[in-house]
Parts: C-alpha cells; structure tokens; sequence
RNA sequence: GCGUCGGUGGUAGAGUGGUCAAUUACAACAGACUGUAAAUCUGUCGCCCUUCGGGCUUCGUUGGUUCAAAUCCAACCCGGCGCA
C-alpha cells in the first residue's frame, strides 16, 4: 500500500537527494489551501499533516507498540534539550536521533524534524516568569501589558532577573534546565548541533519574540533573526551532509515578525530570497492574531516549499492554517494535556478526571483505529485517580491519533474539494454540542 | 478493676486560654495548559447569605471555670498500652 502510493508519487529520494515537495492537489474552495506530499531522505510526508512532538527524543508517555497506533509519520526533536541531555555526540553515535529513539516502521527510519532552540529563547528568556505562552488571550495580553507598565506610564524593558536566556546579536546565553550551567548557541552551533542530531528537517536558529515586546524590539528580533538564517544557511553549506546519518538535511527559516502584517510581509519576503528549502513560521499571539498574520505570511512564500506552522495547536487551528496555506503542523499540547487528564472527543475537549466519568463505561474513543479504543472512560479515569503510569500513555496515544486523523482527514477533505463542508461539520460538532 | 496515654473537619495529623472555622499533607471538586524548565500549575474545600463582607454551628458527650475554651476543671462514653 504505502509502496504504490511511493511509486504514484515518485520515487523516493536518495539520501543526498535535495527535499523536495510535491503539491498533489490545490484546494478550489479556498486559494491558499493545498494537498501535497513532503520527500524526504527517510520517506513521505503526505500534507497537510500533525507532526508528533518528541522534544527529548521520545514522544512523552507513549511506549513502544503505541508509536505505530497513532498513524504518524514523522516526529519532531528539539536542540536545546538533546544538547544538554544526553549531548549530541552521544545522539550522532546512534547515527541520529532517529535511529536512537528507533522511529521506524517495517524496520525502516521514518521523515524527523528537529527544533532549532529557538522557542527556548522566548520560553526561557522574554516569557520566563511572565505567564506568557505561546497562545495568548488579548485579555490576558492587555493586562500583562498593565503590569510592565512603570510610574510615569512608560512601558518598562520587561527583563526578569532569573530570566535563563539572555539574547545579543550573535547568539543566545542558555542557563541548562538542569544544573544551571551556562551554554551558548549561536546559529552555527545550532546548526552544528542539528547537523548530529540528524533530522531530515531542521529549523534556522531564530528569536521567537514576546507579544508584550514594543514594535520596535520586533523589528530589530526580526532583522536579527535574518541575519542568522543567512549564517545557518552558510553554516549548512559548509557542513555538507548530516554527520548522524549521512544524508542530507532540508533547513527551513523561520519567520517572525510578532503580530505586524507588515513586518510578517517583510520577514517572508526577506527569508524567500535566501535559499531555504521550507519555511516554518514561528511567534507568539493571540487566537485573533494567528490568521491574519498566517496569511500576511503564506501570500509571501514560495508556492512550491512547505511550510510549517510551529507549535500549533488546537484542532480549530488546523482549520485556520490549512485554510491560509500551511503544510504541516507541531504541537506539544495533544501530549501535554493527555498527561494532565484530558482527551480529545469528537464534541469537544473533555477532562477525564471529571466526576461524571467514574461510572462512564463507554469506550475512549469510538474510532476502530485508535489505540484507546478498548478502554473504557471509567477505567482511564481509574488510572489517573491512582497516578498510574498507562493513563497517560492511552491518553497520548489517543489525542495523537484524534489529531494525526482530523488532519489527515482535513486533507482528504482538500482531495474532494470538500474543504469547507468539513471544517463545518467538524467544528460545529466540536465546539457547539459542547 | 486499677494505672496510663489519647479521642480535632472525608483521612492522617498540627494546635494546648483570645490573632481559630482551626497550620499542613492527602483525598475530594473544578479550572488552566498550543516550536515541552510541565506525569505540571491554579482555585475551592463546615453551613447559610449575592460580593467586599456578614451570620450561624463545630475540635468524643455533658456540665463547669473565665469577659473569652479545641485549649483549663469534673463526670461520663470510647480506644491503645501496662498491671491485676
């Protein structure tokens, strides 16, 4: 099955082949949409899709036979915290860290990504302490706004004293998570670091900025966070094939530019003209801002590369961001809430730990193909009431294929030109039978 | 039977005259979580009133001392331990 589907597409690449991306169908209901298929030195991904988070290289919670349940292709590891732990040496003796965390089928490496550590810049500098995230309200913007504001009214240089990363033109200074220490990455050494973590995709190490930060820090982020695509892409050059695996590596830029349709513009404009081979668009905003500013970005891209949305999201989003243009999608928060007890339903979020679901005996998830299948709510709420470890991974394992499946059934849904009448039916049933 | 120690909110367990509706932990009940410092964090947790706040009833039972008692005294009930 997958073999056919290879050889209607193409033929797979070689390992030094260049990625390349095919576009198998363009959406006739909304322009920017498309349908395409991601060549890698390790296999296809068929786009749109929900690529699983693996920041440490493992897929938290999920253990070993679950990996295949979820229907995924590809994973997606972070720099900053392989370097740190075990250290990339160690990951590159492994021959990369797909080979080391073994994300295969029928015994062969399947499609990574890895992050360039640029989130942890905005995670562990701008946002350390803030209570800013990724996603924030324009409430809970507004009155974040308020407290950075001083006496006179002036709007304070927002900088926490423990912040643990500090930013300069040439790099970043990292306190470790773990012990304190101090480390420094610059776009080489992020690039050098992906280089042996072995991802088929890495990211252009860039400033992921706060939303609380004036327009004109974001403009001096966003020029900053050029001038270090150009020194990873020089740095990709000179490197040559990946040291893990041999093959050779796709990098993808990352746009900025905060919330700013202009600044989204210009930072898309300026990336394009730089030889990327994909482009993931990065940042924190509100809900309200995600499309407007996806847009402003995807209007300004290549048509031919894929792009990818960072860090998002939320099954709404995907709608969203298919609709303005994008490929593929990485989100911690399928596996993240699992860990915390709530699960993806067809009617909306639910939190499992809810009293109602004590004496609940219907299945998980109705879905045949997930692993959740055969248990019931009652007893995953069980699980979780005594801390054991399985509820988790059912959990995980089950957000991961609810959300892997609503993309993949988005792009089924761009192959029948029935693009909109799903998003409908899907979000009418999620957000309103609530 | 005698002696001794003890009985506190769902549980464990602080508190030994006023700042106590009672520390804390757990349980319980909700909420948050979007390129993972996250198996984490937040709130509620005697009853009643719409909130600030106010009212009411609680620390084995009953009675007492005191302006004031979970806290002191007495009797009783119950439990652990020791001796008969």
């Amino acid at each position: 099955m997958k073999e056919e589907v290879k050889e209607k597409e193409g033929a797979l690449l070689s390992k030094t082949d260049r990625l390349r991306f095919d576009i198998v169908k363009r959406s006739k209901e909304a322009t920017l949409a498309r349908a395409g298929v991601i060549h890698t030195p390790h296999g296809d991904v068929e786009t749109p899709a929900f690529i699983p988070v693996g920041t440490k290289a493992t897929v938290k919670s999920l253990y070993v036979d679950m990996i295949k349940g979820i229907g995924s292709e590809a994973v997606l590891a972070n720099t900053y915290h392989l370097y740190l732990q075990p250290g990339q040496e160690i990951v590159k003796r492994h021959g990369g860290f797909a080979n080391m965390m073994n994300w295969k089928s029928n015994n062969s490496l399947l499609p990574t990504f890895t992050d360039s550590g640029g989130f942890q810049v905005f995670s562990l500098g701008a946002a350390f302490d803030t209570g800013v995230s990724k996603i924030a309200t324009s409430e809970s913007l507004s009155q974040k706004q308020k407290e950075i504001l001083d006496d006179t009214g002036k709007k304070k240089i927002k900088s926490s004293n423990n912040q643990m990363a500090k930013i300069d033109d040439d790099g970043v200074t990292f306190k470790s998570y773990i012990d304190g220490s101090s480390h420094r990455f610059t776009p080489e050494t992020s690039v050098q670091i992906q280089h042996d973590l072995g991802a088929d995709i890495f990211f252009a190490f860039d400033e992921c900025t706060s939303p609380l930060a004036s327009k004109d820090y974001q403009i001096s982020a966003m020029n900053r966070t050029h001038h270090w695509a150009k020194r990873c892409i020089d740095e990709h050059e000179r490197l040559g094939l990946s040291a893990a695996t041999g093959a050779r590596q796709a990098i993808f830029a990352v746009v900025q530019g905060g919330a700013y349709e202009d600044l989204r513009k210009e930072s898309a404009t300026v990336l394009s003209c730089m030889d990327f081979d994909g482009f993931g668009i990065g940042g924190s905003f509100t809900k309200e801002d995600m499309h407007k500013t996806v847009r402003s970005v995807t209007e300004n891209l290549p048509e031919g590369k894929p792009r990818h949305l960072l860090g998002i999201g939320e099954p709404i989003d995907f709608f969203i961001g298919v609709e303005y243009g994008i490929d593929t999608f990485d989100c911690v928060s399928p596996t993240r809430i699992a860990r915390h007890g709530n699960i993806y339903s067809k009617e909306g979020r639910i939190n499992i730990l809810n009293s109602k679901y004590k004496n609940d005996m219907s299945p998980i998830c109705d879905d045949q193909d997930c692993p959740a299948h055969d248990y019931t709510k009652s007893y995953l709420a069980h699980l979780y009431r005594s801390e054991e470890i399985l509820a988790s991974s059912i959990a995980s394992a089950h957000n991961l294929h609810f959300i892997i499946k609503l993309v993949k059934n988005i792009r089924n849904s761009i192959l029948e030109d029935k693009f909109f009448e799903y998003k409908k039916e899907f979000l009418e049933q999620y957000y309103i039978s609530k």
